[in-house]
DNA sequence: AATGCTAATGACTGTCCAGTCAGTCACCAT
DNA sequence: ATGGTGACTGACTGGACAGTCATTAGCATT
């Protein structure tokens, strides 16, 4: 599986070649089958496990209110920048946005796990924050998709263009964030 | 061209052969390697015209100052929304997005191209509210990729989630530019 | 040591397809 | 008419690779 991951990361589906895989693992190609039934499954199987476990971290930290939301986004935007973007893990992502279309069982899986869950608990966060009155804009609590837009950028303009120019993630999730919510007492005087 | 186009949307680069692309277009395969050298190179130019016009447009409207920045993201928007977003055009840049990275050249291009040049416009154009007042958070000139974010969620979305999760573009941009812009007078009483 | 059993192997097969090129055809100049 | 020109064709080639399966290696049990 770790074989796969940066197999598929690197060269996409179409570009991998069983074998390499197999090389990778230290096994032979035949191997690879009798774990998984053909390749469409080995990718499948690898895509569906990837972004769960940050998801749970934030839910679980919604769900208990343990902090304030911007804070909560806060957290949100690092554990992304932590764990996706400044990883392998943003090949994946990147995989997904890119070959999902051709595999409607993962897209399919991904809405499902991991999509309509996230947005359920941006709505909640976002509701909060909208209750508290400390969103600029309280009308964003209707799309959620916003709050996902600036983490997709980073990992898109990683990908293409970040080798012709930097693009420094912390500054703009820093400014969407100081855009979204209401300055603090005793901020930028 | 035009019968490449919508193969190479419908099914991406690995997944595009030759020969559809010729029969599509009432020609035999050897006739398409009359114009163009191989696949790349097809695959190449095409990608290369697609989103120039849309930013010329812009620009040459910021340039003269046509209209209040507000007014021109919301054409800016709705020129993503009427050229690409719905139209076929939108699979073009979800395979730029996909694919990019296997074609240097590709990226390269739209970075110099396209990529650096709609920057430096939303930049004088953020700059330009900027000192009108106009931007809640000023500090977002830093990061002209915010503006960008949006319109990609709204074409990555379409192309994965739409099937099981309806995304209302129009009122994304509209929360979106709520967010950025302070309200006018009289609005929102 | 012999036997049986499972997991692992990698040579092999069938298929697919990018790219080629000998041949055809339409058209024009003489 | 005739020969020449170049655009176009599509059968063919070579290579790549997913998936198979007869064979082998490793190991436990007797």
């Amino acid at each position: 599986m770790q074989a796969a991951f940066s197999c598929f990361a690197e060269r996409g589906f179409a570009g991998t070649r069983m074998e390499d895989v197999a090389a990778k693992a230290g096994i032979a190609k035949g191997t690879v089958y009798l774990h998984f039934p053909d390749k469409e499954a080995l990718f499948i199987s690898l895509v569906s496990g990837v972004a769960s476990p940050i998801l749970d971290q934030v839910g679980a930290a919604v769900e208990q209110q343990a902090m304030p939301p911007r804070q909560m986004l806060e957290m949100f935007y690092r554990l992304f920048q932590q764990e996706v973007l400044d990883t392998e893990r943003r090949h994946l992502l990147r995989l997904i946005i890119g070959e999902g279309s051709s595999f409607p069982a993962v897209t399919e899986y991904y809405h499902r796990e991991i999509i309509s869950n996230g947005i359920r608990i941006l709505r909640i966060l976002l509701e909060r924050a909208a209750s508290a009155g400390s969103l600029r804009n309280p009308a964003i609590v209707e799309t959620p998709q916003l709050i996902m837009a600036p983490a997709l950028m980073t990992i898109i303009w990683r990908s293409l263009f970040e080798a012709y120019e930097h693009l420094d993630a912390d500054r703009l999730f820093a400014n969407f964030l100081d855009t979204l919510f209401l300055p603090e007492k005793g901020e930028t005087p």
